[in-house]
DNA sequence: ATTAGGG
DNA sequence: CCCTAAT
């Protein structure tokens, strides 16, 4: 390559973190300059490389230099480079010494230290303006990763919650995060609305909490409803957002639920990843349907709806449930404005990639909501009900009219009916109603041309991504975990007013990422005992706290709100082992209401089953868990190592990787490594999920470069040594 | 704290 | 993933 013959040095993108940057000579400015433009060439070769179809094809549009995207690419050298922009001077003094003591004698010895400063600072601007340079053209390369703010797509009113599109996380993310953090309020996740039904003259016991069970039962019901929830287009996703005043979605988790749209509960937390959300469908219908005034919610319609496509969800879906607090700006898309957002999402979309960002975190929240009617009441039956919301909701509700309403009103007075109506006799049914839960961030790259169906196909993919771990439900009463599934829901005290407020469900998804152990899939739920609800898993009590997984941006209301009920605790996605303390933190950060953490910690730690704790303590020391990269989290590598190289795994971790706390820089190494194996090996050798040859391919050619790379280098400093000196 | 490699 | 040596 022409640029093995140049030097190397001084190209921040490309060059290996040891190498000089800047000069403060004229003459190694220039030859910095050209270093640089060698980079830059070198790059260019990389990328039309590595990058083939995918990348030329994203050349036909790349983003203009002015608009955000430079500015990313900018932000995301920044930090890879380190220190070396913020601190020019300080940083780089330190660097070139440990790379080149020679330079650094000759900067020394230059002596002024105000005539070096003034240099470098020129440097330091050149080196910024050639980081620029490369930026844009990097981001014109790649394409993929822009996102700026500016870009339309990537702003989320309110209301809008589109499906998003998302270019390379990495730096695009980076520069998003730090503009939209303060947008952020919002919690990040989409929300899932879900309806779940509640016969409670079944037990508690978490076989109870299975959809399937529940499903069926309120199945019986739905079927008396005419309505039908929506299948969204989408079919794989629908999630509903849950409107204050029309709040129930029904969602297709677990047997019971349905999805009915995907929503961005959300959208500021979109935008803050740079992505928007996907908004699947909601109709009016679901509106209807989630009507608190319609507890019966059309089960059947759902169930056939409700094959969205992909068996696997709603099992797994069903499989677990979360938690959501609803959030008080759910929005229901019109099917136009769906529409319109896929038009967004197109125009932006450059490639069919879907991502998941590491983060995906599946905080799902599931709000429980008890229907008992005035009337029913009176006659005792618990079916008549009212809308009840869970505490948990009512925190974050202001939003949701409906249920401090309800639950202020006539909530009480049905629930006290409600308890005598219990009193009388077990044959009462309690109700419940989950309204949703929250969904991870989704990003999904597509291209303009891109079918409507395969976009819809793409969230479906993701969104099984998501939920490939599976969930599992958890109940809490008062802040205690039910972990006897065999008591029957009046002797727990569920059945009585005062428990409903008091009750909450947890889900816990067991995300590839958040719980990795816990694969329903494998049938391996042993190994995480890192998390207590893992452990919990294997337990007759199933009653493990949802934990709302910590956002990487905060907590959502939703989980501000779970937090004050004191019912859920966080599962970190990241650390499932310490995921308690690691929660509580978090929950510290996203929010001020953490007080009930500890409690809730404490509490659950206490009544962790004798087991349990055994087991924790084994698997904790063991190792930590084990996290399989997911096919997202593969690409991303991918992607951060064609731009970044080996060996420079820190910042392979910071632009890719920086809010998977639970992947370090090791373990990307690590995965590179594996990577790289397994790409030489025949297809029939190969374990676990399968991934892309495309990736693969990249894999050995951005390996096969970067190596080259490497060499290259060594041979000219063994050669020419001076150069170093000369630069 | 990182990186490189072996296990 | 873990562990370790070398930076």
């Amino acid at each position: 390559m022409v640029a093995q013959k140049r030097i190397d040095y001084g190209f921040v993108g490309y060059q290996v973190p040891t190498k000089p940057r800047a000069t403060r000579s004229p003459r190694k400015r220039d030859t910095f300059q050209r270093s640089v433009e060698h980079n830059q060439m070198c790059a260019i070769d990389l990328l039309a490389t590595v990058a083939a179809g995918t990348l030329l094809q994203e050349k036909q549009n790349p983003i203009t230099p002015g608009d955000g995207s430079s500015k990313k690419d900018q932000h995301g050298f920044v930090k890879e480079e380190g220190q070396d922009t913020n601190k020019p001077f300080k940083a780089e003094l330190p660097n070139e010494a440990s790379c080149d003591r020679r330079l650094q004698h000759g900067f020394v010895k230059e002596g002024c230290p105000d005539a070096n400063k003034s240099l470098k600072a020129e440097l330091s601007d050149d080196v910024s303006s050639d980081r620029k340079c490369f930026s844009a053209f990097s981001s014109q390369v790649y394409g993929q990763n822009h996102c700026s703010k500016e870009n339309p797509h990537l702003e989320i009113d309110g209301h809008s919650c589109m499906a998003s599109i998302v270019t390379s996380y990495s730096c695009s993310e980076r520069l998003v995060a730090d503009v939209l953090v303060d947008r952020k309020s919002h919690s990040e996740m989409k929300n899932i609305t879900s309806k779940v039904e509640l016969g409670s003259s079944g037990y508690p016991d978490c076989s109870d909490c299975n959809l399937d069970v529940d499903v069926s039962k309120v199945k019986d019901e739905l079927q008396k409803s005419e309505k039908v929830p929506i299948g969204t287009a989408t079919g794989a996703c629908c999630v509903e957002e849950l409107m204050d005043e029309k709040p129930q979605a029904p969602i297709g988790l677990g047997g019971n639920a349905k999805l009915s749209g995907y929503n961005d509960s959300v959208p500021s937390s979109s935008l803050f990843k740079g992505c928007k959300n996907v908004t699947v469908v909601s109709r009016d219908d679901d509106e209807n349907f989630s009507g608190c005034a319609h507890p019966s919610s059309k089960t059947k319609s759902f169930r056939s709806k409700t094959c969205i496509g992909d068996q696997r969800i709603r099992k797994r879906l069903a499989s677990k449930y979360r938690k959501v607090a609803r959030e008080s700006k759910h929005e229901t898309l019109s099917n136009n404005a769906v529409d319109k957002n896929f038009n967004r999402v197109y125009n932006s979309q450059k490639n069919y990639h879907k991502r998941q960002i590491s983060q995906m975190n599946i905080p799902f929240k599931k709000r429980k909501i008890f229907d008992c009617n005035s009337t029913s009441n009176s006659n005792g039956n618990i079916r008549s009900g009212c809308t009840y919301y869970l505490p948990n909701n009512d925190t974050n509700q202001g939003v949701s009219c409906s249920s401090s309403r309800m639950r202020k009103d006539p909530g009480k007075s049905s629930l006290e009916a409600y308890r005598h109506s219990a009193v009388r006799s077990r044959d009462s049914h309690v109700k419940l109603r989950i309204k949703s839960f929250r969904v991870p961030e989704l990003f999904i790259e597509i291209s303009e041309t891109a079918t409507v169906a395969s976009l819809k196909k793409a969230v479906m993919e993701a969104v099984t991504t998501l939920l490939q771990g599976g969930l599992r439900v958890g109940m809490i009463l008062h802040g205690k975990k039910l972990r006897d599934d065999s008591k029957t829901l009046l002797q727990t005290g569920v059945s009585h007013d005062n428990q409903l407020d008091a009750l909450g469900f947890t889900l816990e998804p067991n995300s590839s990422q958040s719980l990795p152990l816990t694969c329903a899939k494998d049938s391996l739920h042993v190994p995480t005992a890192d998390n207590m609800p893992l452990s919990l898993i294997g337990h007759t009590s199933s009653p493990s706290v949802i934990y709302p997984t910590p956002m990487i941006h905060g907590f959502s209301d939703a989980e501000h709100q779970v937090t004050s009920l004191g019912n859920i605790v966080e599962s970190d996605h990241d650390s499932a082992p310490s995921s308690i303390n690691t929660l509580g933190e978090k929950r510290l950060i996203g929010s001020t209401e953490l007080v009930t953490i500890p409690e809730m910690d404490t509490e659950g730690l206490a009544m962790l089953p004798v087991n349990q704790k055994p087991k924790r303590t084994e698997i904790s020391q063991r190792r930590r868990i084990r996290r399989p990269f997911s096919v997202a989290e593969v690409e991303a590598l991918v992607e951060a190592v064609e731009r970044l190289g080996t060996g420079r795994w820190r910042d392979v971790k910071l632009h890719a990787f920086d809010d998977a706390k639970h992947r370090t820089y090791v373990d990307l190494k690590d995965k590179w490594k594996t990577l790289v194996h397994t790409a030489r090996i025949s297809p029939q050798q190969r374990r676990g999920e399968p991934v892309p040859q495309e990736l693969l391919d990249r894999v050995l050619t951005a390996h096969a470069y970067w190596s080259q790379q490497q060499q290259t280098k060594q041979q000219q400093l063994k050669h020419h040594p001076e150069t170093c000196l000369l630069l």
